[in-house]
DNA sequence: CAAAAGAACGAACGATCGTGCTATTTTCGT
DNA sequence: ACGAAAATAGCACGATCGTTCGTTCTTTTG
């Protein structure tokens, strides 16, 4: 009897070594992730994990892109059942808030920005292509907010996503050093501050 | 004759061992250091470069507290000679910003803070000190400023500092990412909107 | 100038790294 | 149930890792 269904056992077992993988990078990041430390996690031989990805870096890239749909899942898509604009925003704040929680360790997606932002080849490429995309949908959403006048009308997306997500940038950090709660607490608070002086009508600060 | 002055020999290899390393840590990450690059780059032998340190984490150790010095000389120490308060913030904040640009390739206690916030042991300690350290130093001159009545009655110093802490790092972030110039201008606008969010009598958010 | 002290070298260690190969096992269509 | 095909294991390779040890060179001291 063949009960598998399509994905087969290939793509099954690729997603398991990869759930292990991103465990692992999530503690000693993706320059740290090494083969026969996975394997012996996966509970396989060094060369049946290999043969999945071919190289170390075609694992790490398929580690960074495992862990960009995650994120996406966890904290894009439940948000778009809410209207385009501030109500929008606000879920994807909610649920980013909720991603860096269930991470105390550390985000993988941020922790590889960080490591390869100096370098270069295939995943300084990936890296900023995954950060320069996640910062246009945050532009994009703040744009229909800004659309709807629910921020000031010539308020800058591109700047008040800069601040959010320097503030996402700043839980993250002390998140992950002085503990979640507090952190969270900041970050709320400073996030409704920033929402505040992007209002219309009221506020200060923007272009002179 | 010894025209050798009191730091001697063993003190002046190390710092020029520190230099090398700090650069490379700069590219490879603290963790990515190894013993074998550095002494290739510094023109000595492994064990040569080895026996100033007596372990790779008591290197790795030497150059966090190098990373604070300098970062301490070229931030903090500046700032010393403007009057605490707003002043000294402002002060600060541009020498943060001149950091950044200076190290477009990353700064290693920014880095190291990433790589090393999950896991235990004295690298982790170390590292949340020293970022546990520069966070009272902020929030020190943010009281300062509130004391003087720069800032807002009732302003919370943790939090602006948290806030500022975040502009920073997002600046780190895009700068790496995206090219520091326009992140330095939006770094810029964030960090005078919040203060003038936080000014007395004016701005709004905060405290109900 | 000789002797004591300090600094750097060179070789070697066991371990682990990523990556090829070749068997062996497991799965799956017929 | 059997044979083709896919998946995994086993082994070996060169390289590099951090570390140790004994030796050699350089500096400082009496």
């Amino acid at each position: 009897m063949n009960a598998s269904i399509y994905p087969g056992k290939r793509a099954a077992t690729r997603e398991l070594i990869l759930d292990h993988a991103y465990a692992l990078a999530r503690r000693e990041g993706l320059e740290g992730l090494s083969i026969g430390a996975l394997a012996q996690d996966v509970g396989m031989s060094k060369s049946g994990v290999f043969a999945h990805f071919g190289s170390r870096e075609e694992l790490q890239l398929a580690v960074l892109q495992a862990g960009q749909q995650r994120f996406l899942e966890q904290v894009k898509f439940p948000a778009l059942s809410q209207p385009r604009g501030l109500a929008r925003l606000r879920a994807i704040i909610g649920a980013w808030i909720g991603w860096i929680r269930a991470y105390p360790s550390g985000c993988v997606l941020l922790a590889a920005a960080s490591e390869y932002d100096g370098r270069e080849g295939p995943l300084h490429d990936k890296v900023a292509q995954q950060q320069a995309g996640w910062r246009r949908e945050l532009v994009r959403t703040i744009g229909h907010a800004v659309e709807n006048g629910e921020l000031r009308q010539g308020a800058e997306p591109t700047r008040i996503a800069f601040e959010i997500h320097a503030l996402m940038l700043g839980l993250h950090h002390d998140a992950a050093l002085f503990g979640f709660d507090e952190a969270q607490g900041h970050a709320w608070a400073a996030f409704e501050r920033l929402l505040a002086s992007y209002r219309p009508q009221g506020g200060q600060g923007g272009a002179p």
